[in-house]
DNA sequence: AACCAGTCCAACCGCTATTTA
DNA sequence: ATAAATAGCGGTTGGACTGGT
């Protein structure tokens, strides 16, 4: 019974991943789409785990990753959906489809924690920006199992809490949209790999003594103040560099929420948009149930326009 | 210049849900 | 129906970088 295990686990290569090793899953990537994770380590002749080549491609490598500042709208955003949904970064992040969830966990662990714990010292607990007190570790995270149709039925409440909170919290800084320039970084693959090699060759700043992982590490923070030449064709560049993969990508329709979001919308750029289109749009006819298919799957982005 | 503490982020670990044989 | 593997998620950590002394 059972499958036949994917990998022996005794020669897999941990630690970080080096310049030529991205390039091979991309490549791969970029021939056969994303999924069936399982082949990949044989099939693109990486000794990794099919876990590390998941991970790789979805927080790293994946086109349409944005990557550096976050906006203040972005923060804002999450800062929200944190309180009210707690520490639940994949759906928090299927909100942001340029984020990936372990960039937003980082950033509110690094940032925002703090941010708002300051806030909240220096206005003694007060209100900040609407943030309920679900701060320091999330408010609904020690949610207790619940059998699914509850949950079900509770993650509905959540998003109709959710968009109306966002309603409130769009509404209070109404600030400019799209995404502004300068902070908008869209990472094809190819660029990601462009720029990985770059650094492995010319390492530089954080990536001092890194080596291959320092390039990476550099590739995303120094992207975003290196290259604001790029966002301003951000969204262009991504999916025109991306193209390669987007032709070829039929997870379009069966990858994840985050690759339909990024990949196979209108490119990552109008998120925001589509975001407060949906929030902002009470009318839409949407009943409580149908809201079910929105929440962790993205909706459909031409749905938007 | 050297040291140290704090910061940041990529990657790993462990767990659960889902899928498959 | 069941066992085992995969996929995905959230928490945690290792180590390079940064800024202050």
């Amino acid at each position: 019974m059972g499958r036949p295990p994917c990998c022996d686990k005794v020669s897999v290569k941990k630690g970080p991943w080096t310049p030529e090793e991205d390039l091979m899953l991309v490549s791969y990537v970029q021939e056969h789409g994303p999924g069936n994770w399982r082949a990949v380590p044989t099939n693109a002749g990486l000794m990794r785990c099919s876990k590390s080549c998941r991970l790789r491609w979805t927080n790293y490598l994946r086109p349409g990753i944005k990557r550096g500042n976050f906006t203040e709208q972005e923060e804002k955003l999450i800062v929200h959906l944190q309180a009210l949904l707690g520490n639940r970064w994949a759906a928090i992040a299927s909100y942001l489809p340029e984020r990936t969830d372990n960039d937003i966990k980082n950033y509110w662990n690094t940032h925002l924690k703090k941010k708002l714990k300051k806030m909240q010292a220096g206005e003694g607990g007060g209100g900040d920006d609407g943030v309920g007190p679900s701060e320091g570790g999330g408010g609904c995270e020690k949610l207790p199992t619940v059998p699914k149709g509850q949950w079900e039925r509770r993650l509905q409440t959540d998003i109709h809490t959710a968009r109306q909170a966002l309603r409130d919290a769009l509404s209070l800084e109404p600030s400019p949209l799209p995404t502004p320039p300068g902070s908008a970084t869209y990472a094809s693959s190819a660029e990601n790999i462009a720029r990985l090699l770059e650094g492995w060759l010319r390492p530089s700043g954080r990536g001092g003594g890194k080596g291959p992982e320092a390039s990476g590490s550099t590739s995303t923070t120094a992207t975003t103040q290196q290259q604001p030449q790029r966002s301003g064709e951000g969204a262009a560049s991504a999916s025109a560099s991306h193209s390669a993969a987007a032709a070829q990508t039929p997870e379009c329709s069966t990858e994840t929420s985050k690759m339909a979001g990024a990949t196979c919308g209108a490119g990552a750029a109008p998120a925001f948009s589509m975001l407060e289109s949906w929030l902002l749009d009470d009318g839409m006819g949407h009943g409580e149930v149908g809201l079910m298919a929105d929440v962790v799957p993205l909706r459909d982005p031409s749905e938007f326009f």
